[in-house]
RNA sequence: UGAGGAGUGGGCAAAUUGGUAAGCCACCUGACUCUGGAUCAGGUUAUUGCAGGUUCGAGUCCUGCCUCCUCAGCCA
């Protein structure tokens, strides 16, 4: 369970629930987290979750995990189980409170009768087109259906015959007998049931009838407690009718319907219709490729519940559309990742160099730290050698202004080693540098009295003899602009998707204590970032994902100077 | 041009409910550093959508206006 939060942030619907019990309008907190399994689960929907286990637990109560599974068409065991674990590695626990939508039909079904004897709900066998017809415009108020007169006795028998699966899809409908002149479109006498001929992941063959979302969810919330009832924005308009359909029916308690505002995070896009499509059309490889912002995504990139949860703190709950930087979510997994993770050396993209003062033959063992933020984590040793790899990146020809980094003539210390200078370069016939000449400098060891001379730049590296390989994914934003939906129905989201989003390297070396480790270990990366292991990792063939790069000061002072010239 | 919502620095988001604009992210300095990381110290961005009004005092109250979002599924 997750007990770690921060002091929480003041927001209104916490204002709202302590308003609640202080008046005694309340005696307990029940919430819920009610997705329906149509797809994976996405930062957004972590957003909901933190809010409503979050809330429960900050006020004593329960938060139960509710499958809205009303639509069998688009609903999948698959994604009821990848919900449940999502929700549970967020670090939530529901207890006993796990239920379905799909569990109350019976129920449903009975208040449904109820309200059709009450004179409150006909059947109506208009066709989907004409009931739009009828239904009138956002300026124009609609027109009744010539079968809302139909009698109580004729409605009821024609439900009953739904049931049985005497009709077939489409035929006839189930509407409440609302107001057709509403100025909210929701009040124009809703579709409460419809005819379907699916099976459905779990009632199977049993229905043939489906319940729709505004009459579904109310009554499971009030059949379950709810207490408050948080969901996003655009369900606002839904309200009257929810509070409508409780009042029509002798149901145990009321509810109150909150909404608040979903998140939106820049460089991602969070539909799920959206998402289904890159996963469907092959642009990433499956609802956990760690471009994603599903969970499922994010967890194989490396990312912590303990980030998650903290980002979901950070952002807040408010009323408002808004878009959070991805800036913020980076924050959040670097500062956990930061006290946690081990560091380890790993050279990308190799440049070998050769130490030509040192013997050959000759192997030391150089002991790291694991972590310098927390001295538990202890130490390790790392075999030295006359061969070694250093970072491309970390050597220029010709180094520009504030390069600190090796260069011909240049002094650097070598992590936890030594300082070398570099003496000479070798070139391959197309000009390409393709090995160092360094000297080292015995006296500079680390640790020993006379290493206390100072060099602008310490470099990771790794001894060539020793180093194993490994692919290592670099991941990027997925889209190339900050709001791929921007433009109109955010049609051309795909064209946006950024082709630099996945980078493989290959004949990354490593320092040997990274052999056979697990997948899903996290480490930082000296230098560079975390990284994790990743599920396609075999034995000797290893594969990490990048996380998150670590701040680079350097390549903002590059990018400053790029732009300037 | 119907109804319902929302507008606070570059991005999020508070403001004890009329008392003189928190915090986080980002950005910029400097210190420190065997990670150009981390950390520490400091700094720049706000006439709170606009215009009036009430008040000793308004982000908070009143009036008018502007902008943006949601709703015309037998999706949720």
């Amino acid at each position: 369970m997750a007990n770690d939060a921060p002091p929480p942030v003041a927001n209104f619907i916490r204002t709202i629930i302590t308003e609640d019990l202080r008046a005694g309008k309340r005696t307990r907190v029940v919430t819920r987290f009610p997705p329906e399994p149509n797809g994976y689960l996405h930062i957004g929907h972590a957003k909901s979750i933190c809010l409503n286990f979050g809330l429960a637990r900050e006020f004593g109560g329960v938060c139960h995990l509710r499958f809205d599974d009303t639509n069998p068409t688009t609903e999948d065991v698959e994604y009821v189980d990848s919900i449940q674990t999502d929700v549970r590695w967020l670090g939530f626990d529901w207890g006993a409170n796990l239920f379905y939508a799909s569990d109350y039909f019976e129920r449903l079904y009975e208040y449904a009768m109820q309200l059709i004897k009450d004179g409150k709900a006909y059947v109506d066998s208009l066709s989907a087109d004409e009931i739009r017809a009828h239904r009138g415009t956002l300026t124009e108020p609609g027109r009744d259906s010539p079968y809302r007169s139909r009698s109580v006795e004729e409605s009821l028998d024609l439900f009953t015959r739904m049931r049985a699966g005497e009709f077939a899809d489409g035929t006839h409908v189930l509407r409440a007998k609302i107001d057709m002149a509403s100025p909210n479109l929701t009040l124009r006498d809703p579709t409460l049931y419809r005819i379907r001929h699916a099976s459905h992941h779990r009632t199977g063959d049993r229905w043939c009838i489906y319940p729709l979302y505004d009459f579904t969810h109310c009554l499971s919330d009030a059949t379950e407690g709810i207490t408050h009832s948080i969901c996003t924005l655009e369900f606002e308009n839904n309200r009257p009718l929810y509070d409508w359909v409780l009042d029509q029916l002798p149901v145990p308690c009321h509810p109150q319907q909150i909404e608040f505002a979903r998140l939106n995070l820049t460089y991602t896009v969070m539909s799920k219709r959206k998402l289904l499509k890159l996963v469907e059309g092959g642009y990433v490889t499956g609802w956990d490729d760690p471009r994603m912002p599903t969970i499922s995504g994010m967890r194989r990139r490396g990312y912590t519940p303990e980030a998650l949860r903290d980002f979901c703190e950070k952002i807040g709950v408010a009323k408002r559309d808004s878009t959070v930087d991805v800036a913020m979510l980076e924050h959040s997994i670097r500062e956990d990742l930061n006290a946690r993770a081990p560091r380890v050396m790993a050279v990308l993209r190799p440049l070998r160099v050769v130490l030509e003062n040192y013997p050959d033959g000759q192997v030391e063992e150089i002991e790291a730290v694991n972590n310098p933020e927390d001295a538990a984590a202890g130490t390790r040793m790392l075999p030295f050698s006359r061969v070694l790899y250093v970072e491309r990146d970390d050597f220029r020809e010709e180094p520009p202004p504030k390069f600190f980094r090796l260069a011909p003539g240049r002094e650097v210390r070598l992590r936890y080693a030594y300082i070398i200078k570099c003496v000479g370069v070798v070139k391959d016939a197309s000009g390409e540098v393709v090995e160092l000449r360094c000297t080292y400098d015995a006296e500079t060891r680390s640790g020993s009295p006379a290493s206390t001379r100072k060099v602008k730049a310490t470099l990771h590296w790794v001894s060539a003899p020793h180093a194993i390989d490994a692919e290592v994914r670099l991941y990027d934003r997925l889209f190339t602009v900050e709001d791929p939906e921007a433009g109109k129905d955010g049609a051309d989201y795909l064209a946006l998707l950024n082709p630099g989003a996945l980078e493989r390297v290959t004949g990354t070396k490593l320092e040997p204590s990274l052999a056979g480790v697990a997948p899903g270990a996290r480490y930082q990366f000296e230098r560079q970032g975390y990284f994790c292991v990743d599920p396609d990792s075999r034995a000797g063939a290893l594969v990490f994902n990048r996380t998150v790069s670590l701040r680079d000061t350097w390549a903002k002072i590059e990018q400053a100077g790029a732009g300037r010239r």
